[in-house]
DNA sequence: TATGAATGAGTGTTCATTCAT
DNA sequence: CATGAATGAACACTCATTCAT
């Protein structure tokens, strides 16, 4: 591939990225061609058909999130700081966008990136049970689902940077909530109609 | 206004709210129609223009949750009870459906609700922080938006059972994670750029 | 026919006619109902479908135009006075109401009518060439086709008294060009493609 | 702009020109762009609103219409004849179409083709007025109404050939009628209710 | 290869007409 | 009889996708 269409294939993705965090669902591929500068033509000879940009799209922001958390864990994070700054990354690369597109990831794609999520998310689990912060009955779910949540766009219309302040300090409430011990509240016992 | 059409109307609007949560923004009219088992020129004749149904279903879900909230308070629930009782309620009063739909509230619509509601967040506050659990510092964005998040769906195509045990579950976390004296854990300090 | 129904007949007939002059052009059923202060099932039951509706108002309008020609014909109106005043009546009672929903009356409708406006036109034309103002070669179409032209709405929007002003006058001028002997006037030769 | 895009945007005007006239009134879109032989996307993309299209249409007009009154003139046609000219051959380039879609001018609007308009009424007036057959007191209006009333079709039904005939024909009769001295036609008095 | 014009299926909205109250 | 709620076909408009330049 020419470096000037490499160049076009990465503006588009990362514009692709914005726009969905910005408007809080799929943008026009109108929109996302404008704002890359390019042609509608050209966008379509990169990613030819609907799921097709959508899936770059995934990748793009999974490989980067994924990356980010590998690092974490290679730069021996203990505890639950590593499962902390793991998540904080996340919500910096993007990995919302990634939720209002492809919300529910279908195992069968992507399964190498699959694999690393797991071998990541093992990881942060054991590291983040080590110094008794983190009580035995966490499930992955409580991380990967919460990190979809936190990386969400709270409300359209919301400056991205008021919008990723709230959601940094969101999550780290959520954090704080994680820890074993937490007797003293009074859990929501009967799931209500 | 006859009987048959108030009752028509109130099922428009708890489909459109079920929609909204299922989809994850505005279903199209047709489906609001179909699955109320109505004409589409039924819709158009309670709601004539789009602003007119989506402020409709705002003023549904507001009145139902901010209405629970009160019968909370009426019902004298102390400290932190009283926010997750409300909090609860909320989540299944469908507040969701109105962060997809009017994402941020605009001040000059609904005035009266808007009175009721800050009435009701800063007795719920007053009570947080009557036994000592909510640190002083915390405010009544940190109530709202919390509220605005965990309502919203997660994911498309999550069946809404378990997407509303999801949300009842990391809601139980992020208020856990509301007590003061957080000391032993670092939390992020920096705003990424 | 009860009273009352009669009279919400007749003021349908004369709301619509007001209206279609109005917006020069077909009114919607609802709009002719409101202005009559009735509901749309009034409406139809009176005029069971479109056809019905109009050709009552055409009926209507006719009714009342030829009869105005004819009373000009028996107060003994005589040359081109006759047609003068007969013309300028038409407008006042709506005659381009006719036009705007029915363009080309269809002789096969409304064979009463027809007889009797038949017969007054051929009266008037007699009576306009008795005086020598009117040149032989004029034809009924030069009344039928130039009443219909000035009985239209010019412009929507036009306050409906300074519409009919500049209707009358504009059918003074046109009156006062069909004398014979215009021979000083270079008139248009051939058709333009 | 593309040349074959180009020719697709006149094609869409002389289109709706000819449609306005023929069912006298708004055209639908499909009907529009069926007539061009174009999609009705493409009609959409040359015209993005309502009002781009229908302003369009005035504007290409108008436009056609004032070239043509200022080739009169720049013909050095005199007296009468020089009105005559010019609306007659409004007729021909189809301003009855302006007053169906858009019936009172806008000064605001077309601020360009409103002086020149201007300039050419002022001059065709002058030149009437020269071989005094015009009176003195007739007004631009007496032109420029005159002009609308007689390029709109009489009826819808009606072929455009023999509507065009009609047309020209009453006009003549009428620019007959603004000479002085008619005196001997009585004339309309007072204005009826 | 890049561009943006053309296409038409899908969605939003209006309004003539039917029918339950 | 009168009313106005319900219906759905027709028309307005958007946007994903194709294709000529």
């Amino acid at each position: 591939m020419r470096s000037d269409a490499l160049r076009n294939r990465e503006r588009l993705l990362d514009v692709a990225v914005a726009l969905i965090l910005e408007v809080g669902g799929e943008p026009t591929r109108d929109a996302i061609a404008d704002r890359a500068g390019l042609g509608i033509g050209t966008l379509y000879r990169h990613f030819p058909d609907r799921q097709s940009l959508l899936h770059a799209v995934v990748r793009h922001v999974l490989e980067r999130t994924i990356a980010a958390g590998e690092a974490v864990v290679a730069a021996r994070a203990e505890g639950m700081d590593a499962i902390r700054q793991y998540m904080h990354a996340a919500l910096e690369h993007g990995i919302g966008a990634v939720n209002m597109i492809h919300p529910l990831l279908d195992d069968t794609d992507w399964p190498d990136l699959r694999a690393r999520a797991d071998a990541l998310m093992s990881e942060l689990l054991t590291r983040g049970r080590s110094d008794h912060r983190l009580p035995d009955e966490l499930e992955v779910g409580d991380i990967v689902f919460a990190t979809i949540r936190f990386g969400r766009p709270l409300a359209i219309g919301l400056a991205p940077a008021d919008d990723r302040a709230i959601a940094h300090r969101q999550l780290d409430h959520y954090l704080d909530g994680l820890r074993p011990n937490t007797t003293a509240t009074q859990r929501r016992e009967q799931p209500p109609t």
